[in-house]
DNA sequence: TTGCTTTGACCCTGA
DNA sequence: GTCAGGGTCAAAGCA
């Protein structure tokens, strides 16, 4: 578990290790086999293994978003589509994570392709799917893989149940001279039935207001299979996004279905999280500068979760969450439900709406109450730790300025281990949005723990120093460079990555004012 | 016959 | 209590 979440600079060096170019040339299937490697232990995202996953060049250049949407003439983005990014990681932030880059394939530029959030997820599968990834590379994947790994979606967003993720169109990404390949249609409908080896049936469809897209609604044919998803595709048909739901509690069905191109395995990022995810703490009460989530890292094999892992366990038992709840996302307590070692000191966490399931932090906790408080017009809702004598509360609100951000504030902390029903220390660093298994679609996002000069200190009786943002990045970020603290994905200031830079930071970062800045450093550092 | 999609209606939840 | 919106149900139709 320590190693699972590496330090911040390792994190960092990951990072910057994994320079376009290394990435360039290292094939997709090779990335995916290292991935493998490690899978049930650090979901691929233990400390070298970030090296993997081109989050973000964070020295170099600003990213150019031609890389992360560049994609071998043989692997359609539709193939990714459906495939629910399996980052468990366990804390997942997952969501919004997703980062998800939908629309690559819409060159039309369709209502979808002008929204590009990539909610907390700047490494995104799209980001494997260099054009330098061979398509031979793929196959071996796949076939040395069998289905571990998965890859959100490329085209479309995938995202978990708590992560929106929006599309990324082409037209988005300034220079942007790496094609995007897609499939037609016709294509695109077929493969995205089995690019995630599972079988789905669709269920309803409707028309959502304030969206032209319908929304599709399916569930996994697999008896019992609590999973869900629901799809939404813009007029041509192509899909803008993907939010699965739950977790698939069988394996992975040998379809026969599944050709050859079908069974691409996809490659889930998840969100590279590092938050104030109970991974992030060590044995002896220490804790990483910087952890990777469950959400975050990058999870593979759903196979390999769904058959033993610890992963796909503790998802089961994970509280038996109602779905509906997760499905939303916007039950507070969903949120709770992490890793956590222990919450050494208050901290707020803001993150997306998607990500509310996925802030787990392993503890059981009951709400006690809610109220709006001032300044926010949406309830702040009350938790308590339910193990006796546990004084740690925590509360959870939505940002006023963005109601995908969710600020979870923690007090005190807690005196007593992880509750074994919630996972083993695998789970911690593992464990798959909750309720949700490893196939859970989760992005990969990084966060950042901040304030380690509290480390240590006792915060029974008081209410956090530090603070973790996570917020979602849309297009509108991207596009407002200069007003916004997320404008420019790749772009050294004021991207998401800066924001990581906060949590990092050891001084209490007000939510008000994230300090992007220092935020993004704390990646480069 | 089986399995999947379509689609209008119903249910649930939140404002 | 009412309304609106999202999610789900289930009958009908299709392949």
């Amino acid at each position: 578990m320590a190693s699972s979440g590496g330090n911040m600079n390792s994190f960092m060096n990951s990072f910057n290790s994994f320079s376009s170019s290394q990435f360039m040339t290292s094939s997709f299937s090779d990335l995916l086999s290292d991935n493998n490697d490690n899978n049930n232990k650090n979901w691929g995202f233990s400390d070298d293994r970030i090296k993997s996953f081109p989050m973000i060049n964070s020295s170099s250049s600003p990213a150019s978003p031609s890389s992360y949407l560049a994609f071998p003439h043989s692997l359609s983005p539709s193939m990714l589509l459906d495939s629910p990014v399996l980052f468990n990681n366990s804390n997942t932030l997952s969501s919004p994570t997703t980062g998800s880059f939908g629309n690559l394939n819409s060159k039309e530029g369709n209502s979808r392709s002008s929204e590009f959030s990539f909610q907390s997820r700047p490494a995104t599968s799209s980001s494997i799917f260099q054009s330098s990834a061979p398509r031979n590379s793929l196959e071996d994947l796949m076939t040395r893989q069998q289905q571990t790994t998965e890859f959100s979606t490329a085209k479309t967003g995938v995202k978990s149940e708590v992560a929106p993720i929006q599309s990324f169109s082409q037209e988005n990404m300034p220079n942007n001279p790496a094609p995007v390949h897609y499939c037609q249609p016709s294509q695109y409908v077929r493969e995205q039935k089995a690019e995630d080896g599972y079988n789905w049936r669709k269920y309803g469809q409707k028309q959502v207001k304030g969206s032209e897209n319908p929304r599709s609604y399916y569930k996994c044919t697999f008896p019992n299979c609590p999973t869900k998803k629901k799809v939404e595709r813009n007029l041509d048909g192509h899909i803008t996004e993907i939010v699965y739901k739950g977790s698939h509690n069988h394996p992975k069905p040998q379809s026969t279905r599944r050709s050859s191109s079908q069974s691409i395995q996809t490659l889930a990022y998840s969100n590279l999280d590092v938050t104030n995810q109970p991974n992030a703490f060590h044995e002896n009460g220490q804790r990483d500068s910087f952890a990777v989530t469950d959400n975050s890292s990058a999870s593979f094999g759903d196979e390999d979760v769904d058959q033993g892992s610890p992963i796909s366990k503790s998802g089961e038992n994970d509280e038996n969450e109602p779905e509906a709840k997760r499905w939303k996302g916007d039950n507070e307590n969903e949120v709770i439900s992490s890793a956590s070692r222990t919450v050494r000191e208050p901290r707020i966490v803001v993150q997306t709406t998607s990500d509310i399931d996925i802030l787990d932090d392993g503890y059981r906790w009951r709400k006690y109450g809610q109220k709006v408080v001032k300044g926010n017009p949406n309830p702040r809702s009350y938790y308590k730790c339910t193990f006796t004598g546990c004084p740690v509360r925590k509360h959870v609100e939505r940002a006023s300025h963005d109601l995908r951000a969710v600020i979870t504030t923690y007090e005190g902390k807690h005196n007593h281990d992880v509750p074994a029903a919630r996972g083993s220390g695998s789970y911690a660093m593992n464990r798959p949005p909750t309720g949700s298994n490893n196939n859970m679609p989760v992005v990969p996002r990084p966060t950042v723990l901040a304030n380690h000069s509290n480390q240590g200190m006792n915060f029974n009786d008081t209410f956090f120093n530090t603070t973790q943002i996570q917020p979602p990045i849309t297009l509108q970020m991207l596009q407002s460079s200069g007003s916004s603290s997320y404008s420019g994905f790749g772009n050294s200031s004021g991207s998401y990555m800066n924001q990581m830079q906060h949590t990092n930071n050891s001084k209490p970062i007000s939510k008000e004012e994230p300090k992007d800045d220092l935020f993004f450093s704390s990646f480069l550092n």
